[in-house]
DNA sequence: ATAATTGCAAAGGATTTGCACGAGT
DNA sequence: ACTCGTGCAAATCCTTTGCAATTAT
């Protein structure tokens, strides 16, 4: 179990998820074009939790003539695969991360400057089992995010 | 400290629910009219977790011409003098519910037919503010919802 | 009287879709 | 060849806003 503070996605994982892209694709029928191949790389080699208008800016240093909807298109799809997920931060736009292979984590957000954190708990995960067994509920996936000011906020304006 | 079970509000609740907006709007000098007061208690006398159609729905059956930004604009009043909450469950409609006065809960949504329960669990409470802490964090709010099958609908189709 | 509120329709922002053209298999 | 994918623009969905008419104070 690797630890949410491990950022990076190393080689090892690209390749990974790469080839889990390739097997998803083939079993679907689906194309490798050019586009897919420059956003989906993109996006995996990416930090984490991009709007579609931030990864469409990164794209386009590569190929200009990239329009918004095969990003949209792209990113549906790596979701549909299991290899995005998209998050709401309630900005009101959409934003995805790269589905961790072997781990779960939640956020911490700053109100002020806007900086997500990542954090696991393994209590809370149990907690969550027992909560939704006692209402009757079969658990699928969860949202847990807490929302408050960072250090360096704190720091400069109390 | 009330529990999270009681659906639904006390004719107290309602009194002092109507009386808060009261000193709310008077203190910014806003005017009571006759759509803003069948907007307010019909959202105040209803089951929690409403979107802007479903309670203009509603609305429109005691007076048809209320318009959508009639409504908004209300929410949006309940929302800035802190009795209503607006809430995201991932449908893309906000949801709004009434404050509650003296405590806090959280959510679970069936991801099948949608019913929403409502959970509340001082231990989770009180590692949000351990987890909030060990990262810098100064904990504003949180958003905490769990998403599976609920039991009718697990009985109904596996 | 004065200023706030309403309802409509138009504007906005994010996302999706239809379609003709282009590209992968 | 055949089908899928792309890019554009138009369409859609939810929400906000401008404005003239209406209403509360």
């Amino acid at each position: 179990m690797r630890r949410a503070a491990d950022k990076v996605n190393t080689e090892t994982d690209l390749d990974e998820l790469k080839a889990r892209l390739t097997a998803y694709m083939d079993q679907k029928g689906l194309r490798s074009t050019a586009q897919r191949r420059l956003v989906t790389e993109t996006f995996f080699e990416a930090p984490g939790h991009l709007s579609i208008e931030e990864l469409l800016e990164v794209v386009r240093k590569q190929d200009p003539k990239v329009g918004y909807a095969t990003v949209y298109r792209t990113l549906k799809l790596l979701t549909d695969s299991g290899l995005a997920q998209e998050r709401h931060f309630g900005d009101g736009v959409s934003r995805y991360e790269v589905a961790h292979l072997d781990e779960h984590h939640d956020h911490l957000i700053c109100v002020r400057c806007g900086r997500i954190e990542e954090f696991e708990n393994d209590e809370v995960e149990a907690m969550q089992d027992r909560i939704a067994a006692a209402h009757g509920f079969v658990l699928e996936r969860h949202r847990h995010e807490l929302y408050g000011v960072c250090h360096s906020c704190h720091r400069d304006r109390g």
